[in-house]
DNA sequence: AATAAATTTTAGACTTGTCTAAAAATATAT
DNA sequence: ATATATTTTTAGACAAGTCTAAAATTTATT
């Protein structure tokens, strides 16, 4: 049986993997799941005993299919239940994260799957990333970071790059979610800032903000 | 921060206090948690460092008005948590214990409150057991065990006394369920067995099985 | 009331997951 | 290519929660 520690460290490597593409240092580890590096260590000798990752001192590691099958399988939980809490408890998008952080962990393969069929069987969740299948694939749809879009295309939010709760929250304040159109008007070269038209309004963003929120081009 | 097992303690002394009427014993604790008496002397002490029970050597344990009102909230959330699994996500009553062992350990007041409206504020779980409210009271309803029933006396299944998934399963067989009425025909002295009448038809159930359910008189 | 039986506690050990500090290996820079 | 900096691992420690075996206490029995 695996442990709560164990699918936490698949899971972060999981997305770090998806992240640079390739293998997933000690200290990239360390850094995303805020601990330290002898403790990754020790972790990724465990986790390389179970077959879950391969681990060579000092290479990093890097998932194995069964590992890669569990991490992908946590994150489908995740995303299922912050679909959930959004679309039928009232949840704002900024507040699913740590909740669904605790109920990521239930095992219970019914229940999942119940909770997808519940939902009818959502491809994301409420802050535009795929949920993967039970076969841990993910189909991503192709989409741009707002700080690559041209001056004068008009584009849609599908997604944001950091969801935060302090991001979400901002983006709530100017009205910003999925769905939402989004025209670019100009584009300042000396702090690369933009000012965008949205809901027939002019709002200036900054290149940080533009760099988060993920668009699909018209 | 109270851990997972803090609190399963707590639970597991509240379900005895309630039973017993009254202090509850190391060796009474053990054996409902399936561990040792030795563990529960150790848990015991730190519990009663965080002021969650009264613990006095050799004399058992009691709860504190704080550690009663965490044991209520963790019993309130298992319970609405087995309502939601029946009434929305298609699980039987021999299902949801398990999932709700876990369930109920998810920290999030607003999860909970949610999950409660969502319900429409239940006051039984699919056992006919009450559900504490936000502060730990229950109003339990007067229900006596089908074996103390008289002849001939007319009454309604509210509840279970023993709620494992085989005795579930066995009412389910002879589609004994919340509401279903029973007619008390007959009593054997000699082994305390009884027919009864349900759906009009005779059904022969031994003293065990009247025992474990829990009837509201007409 | 003394002895036997049962219960409860203590002492010491083990596992999991973490940490610090020091050592080893790898990467970088001059 | 050698010295320096960074990363990673090892060694040893600690806390939580559990266990076994032995000692202490309480309860039951005669």
């Amino acid at each position: 049986m695996i442990t709560l520690s164990e699918e936490n460290y698949l899971k972060a490597i999981y997305h770090l993997e998806r992240q640079i593409g390739g293998t997933v240092s000690t200290n990239a580890i360390a850094e995303k799941m805020d601990t330290k590096a002898s403790s990754v260590t020790d972790m990724s000798k465990k986790l390389a005993d179970k077959d879950y990752v391969i681990y060579k001192k000092y290479q990093g590691v890097s998932l194995t299919d069964k590992g890669h099958k569990i991490a992908a399988n946590v994150v489908r939980k995740h995303r299922l239940w912050e679909v959930f809490l959004v679309e039928k408890l009232n949840f704002s998008w900024d507040e699913v994260h740590d909740v669904a952080e605790q109920l990521e962990h239930i095992k219970s393969p019914k229940l999942i799957n119940e909770i997808d069929a519940f939902l009818e069987f959502p491809t994301h969740d409420p802050h535009g990333d795929p949920i993967p299948d039970k076969d841990g694939n993910i189909f991503v749809l192709d989409k741009v970071s707002l700080s690559k879009v041209a001056i004068n295309d008009l584009c849609t939010c599908v997604g944001v790059l950091d969801s935060s709760a302090e991001f979400l929250k901002y983006l709530d304040k100017y009205k910003i979610a999925l769905g939402t159109q989004i025209k670019v008007l100009e584009k300042e070269s000396f702090d690369e800032s933009m000012t965008i038209i949205i809901h027939d309004s002019e709002l200036n963003i900054s290149k940080a903000v533009a760099n988060n929120i993920y668009v699909k081009m018209h």
